[in-house]
DNA sequence: TGCATATTTCTTGTCGACAAAATAAATACA
DNA sequence: TGTATTTATTTTGTCGACAAGAAATATGCA
């Protein structure tokens, strides 16, 4: 009996939904399924031992959040990465960047940068192992922790989206990142993060800035050269 | 037998959902169920004339833009508006007015301002009549034409769900409306669209801006008067 | 053989029923 | 009479079954 199955009798009511929500999203954003995959209800309910109906909510919620679409009577799928409206996704990851991290500088406090300083030595960590899908999430971590330092939740929830949306494009591409780049961002976090201390706004936002667009001109370029694995979009 | 149940026999397989989320949907915005309401389910699919599963599917799309709290095994009720954070609901108003009609300067296509035109007709008709509620419903669809014309799905998205909220804060106070700030926005609403129309990306940015700022001004001097409606809170 | 139509199969959408959890009500006890 | 414990009620979470829609397959006909 697999690991899933057997927790089907000690399960509390109410827990199955999230369980499933939250293994579907990570292999959604992990691209062990990859976009295009179908889903099948009666499948995932015999592999999670629950009937459908919880299958479903986790669905639904899925599809609320893009990570999946479904066509009306007929066949669910996970969702495609849009490449061609990329510059939209990046003009709103900058963005958000930009104001979570400036609003960061604004309100956080002392206490969050505990937090904070945690996640960028987990970040460093992952770079010095040269382990790129760690890097990719240590990474997205800790500028959601800033994000949340700044205490508003409409940018830090789109902010949040695009952040895993981002996991799925670079773990496209994380052969890549076995460069120079990542010691350098290591670098950015620690000046952005000291500047966010400072509570020096100006400066937390230009570095943030910066830090974004190269992390943008990055992707682009990997987009371009187009050398990316072999996932079947 | 009244309007819902009727459609009972003659929904089509599919769309029971849709009817069921968009009826509650306005009900939340226009505070016919004010915050705090409880939501029955049972006593839902009574109305509707369906089974509880189409229901509960229409609560979890509710709950995921946070128009609706759940409370595990017990009670699900229309969410609180949140006074307290209030700043940080303005801040991303403001940031979405600007950001979005600075993309539809850059991004939008001609036959996109005949709609936006439309709609702000609609807004001027709706000042002329002094229809505060059609006020706020039309201001609403007009500033979000102006953003899809923008074409930026994740900014458009963010601005939407703003947009709603302040649906509902608008509505404890529309009494206020019917003085000659109205009039003033109409004319605001035609600078913003020509500059659209022109193209001129600062400009059409600095307006919304500025009309942006106005309104949130507008709804900060209606808080601390603190003369709202007897809606219950 | 090629195409249109009928049939089957497969997946989703909906239903009614039951079980679990939380609250409300009732009872026992001091 | 006041409080703790037990019981009943209410509401949600889950289940298995069935029906409707769409695609896949089979059949009929030229």
């Amino acid at each position: 009996m697999d690991n899933e199955t057997s927790l089907r009798n000690e399960r509390k009511r109410g827990s199955g939904v999230k369980v499933v929500y939250d293994i579907l999203r990570d292999e959604i954003l992990d691209l062990e399924l990859p976009p295009g995959s179908p889903i099948d209800e009666v499948q995932l309910s015999e592999r999670f031992g629950m009937s459908r109906t919880p299958i479903r909510e986790a669905l639904v919620r899925l599809a609320g959040e893009g990570l999946i679409d479904t066509l009306p009577n007929r066949s669910t799928m996970v969702s495609q990465i849009d490449f061609l409206n990329m510059h939209s996704y990046f003009d709103a990851l900058v963005l958000m960047y930009r104001v979570t991290t400036q609003l960061a500088a604004k309100y956080h406090r002392p206490e969050d940068l505990e937090a904070v300083r945690a996640l960028q030595a987990d970040f460093a960590a992952a770079v010095e192992a040269q382990d790129a899908l760690a890097m990719i999430s240590t990474n997205a971590a800790l500028h959601l922790a800033i994000a949340e330092s700044g205490r508003n939740s409409y940018f830090t929830s789109l902010f949040s989206r695009l952040l895993n949306e981002g996991r799925r494009i670079l773990r496209l591409y994380y052969q890549s990142y076995n460069d120079r780049l990542p010691r350098r961002f290591v670098e950015e976090h620690d000046e952005i993060i000291e500047a966010v201390a400072a509570r020096d706004i100006e400066l937390a936002e230009r570095l943030a800035r910066e830090h974004a667009e190269q992390i943008v001109a990055q992707i682009q370029k990997l987009l371009v050269r187009g050398d990316r694995l072999d996932v079947r979009l």
